[in-house]
DNA sequence: ATAATTTCTTAAACCAGATTAAGTGAATGG
DNA sequence: CCATTCACTTAATCTGGTTTAAGAAATTAT
């Protein structure tokens, strides 16, 4: 059960849950590992869990009109991340949600999640309070991405995946703050020039 | 009691509510009204409350880094509405929630609310799953707004929001989409042009 | 190791949408 | 009821970021 811990600790900087209520919990939730590349779920298949990830890095993507890859969210170590409509509505999919190395992860189906609202309802504070908390992270996203210049987009990316800036192709993050990799490299280049300092 | 009806059957759309439990949820909410342009709460306050339009329209904005108004949500009746950072976290506010008509709202504190999920479990998963949904919104009009052509965009907002394209002025709608209103007022001459049809 | 592939950089031409400016019409207020 | 402000349009010019293309550097596979 050692993989559970990081769980239980997760969820427990924002709900309490006695050691009887974690072993009710830890049932639950299924370990899957991903290779690079590989998906959490076929390409139009429905989004039946929601991901915990334990170690690695996973994307969401999707195709925009013109074609190219607009990645919407990163998942480093401790955070969650699904095709959040898919998983709700239990519909199709849209996205993809692919690892980006080796991966390992704990897997909770919506039936199950559902379920778990009802035995333990601070879980459903716990999910209600995260939700709420990504809510207001994508409303600041909105609002840099429609008025503010592209640096500050990288720069807030920086602020909130540093474990990511160096670890992930360059690409990737381009595709994040919505930028061709060509004018990123070109931001890049420019800062280091001029010697300034991000942040 | 009239007034709590557009809520309670709002609130019933999604979860079910006894009618015993509805009037242990109405003494929770105030009704307030604003005139056009008056503000939810003053700029740099704490948003207290979360407003349940009843009658009339509310905006969310903020000035961007180049000084100009962006429209992060409009609320025409039976919408939700709230600067929600500063809502959840009891922080001092960064958007202004103003009236764009003499409008009528219900309003409920984020206490009174949290309250209000422990008495009435159902209420914690209305908010939950009209917090997830809203998620979704999100997700997608930031995929939008990196993606997607301008045009792209007003079509969404028209089909988001019909009850308001030919009811607010049209910079406003220029500054949700997130273009300038010159050019919002060039596309759609194009249209007319063009004789095209939108959507 | 070496070949194959992917990623990153640089630079020129190009474009969607911003800015500026000027004029017209519609609300609003005193 | 007039004056002022606010909303919308049109058009010229400008700009942040894209596209295209080609080469260099770093990974990955053999």
């Amino acid at each position: 059960m050692k993989e559970n811990d990081l769980l239980i600790q997760t969820i427990r900087q924002r709900v309490s849950l006695s050691n009887d209520e974690a072993q009710i919990l830890c049932p639950f939730f299924r370990r899957k590992s991903l290779n690079k590349k590989e998906k959490l779920f076929p390409n139009g298949a429905v989004a039946h869990d929601v991901a915990f990830v334990l170690d690695g890095v996973l994307r969401v993507w999707a195709y925009d009109a013109e074609g190219h890859e607009r990645t919407l969210q990163f998942a480093p170590t401790d955070w969650w991340i699904t095709d959040l409509a898919s998983f709700i509505k239990q519909t199709p999919s849209d996205w993809h949600v692919e690892a980006m190395e080796n991966t390992e992860v704990l897997l909770i189906s919506r039936e199950d999640q559902l379920k778990l609202f009802e035995i333990l309802p601070q879980l459903q504070t716990y999910f209600r309070v995260i939700t709420e908390n990504a809510l207001v992270a994508y409303q600041q996203r909105l609002q840099e991405a429609m008025g503010a210049p592209a640096l500050e987009r990288y720069k807030a990316f920086c602020l909130k995946y540093p474990t990511l800036v160096d670890r992930i192709p360059q690409k990737y993050i381009a595709s994040y703050i919505g930028v061709s990799p060509e004018f990123l490299s070109k931001m890049k280049s420019e800062i280091l020039r001029a010697g300034k300092k991000l942040i």
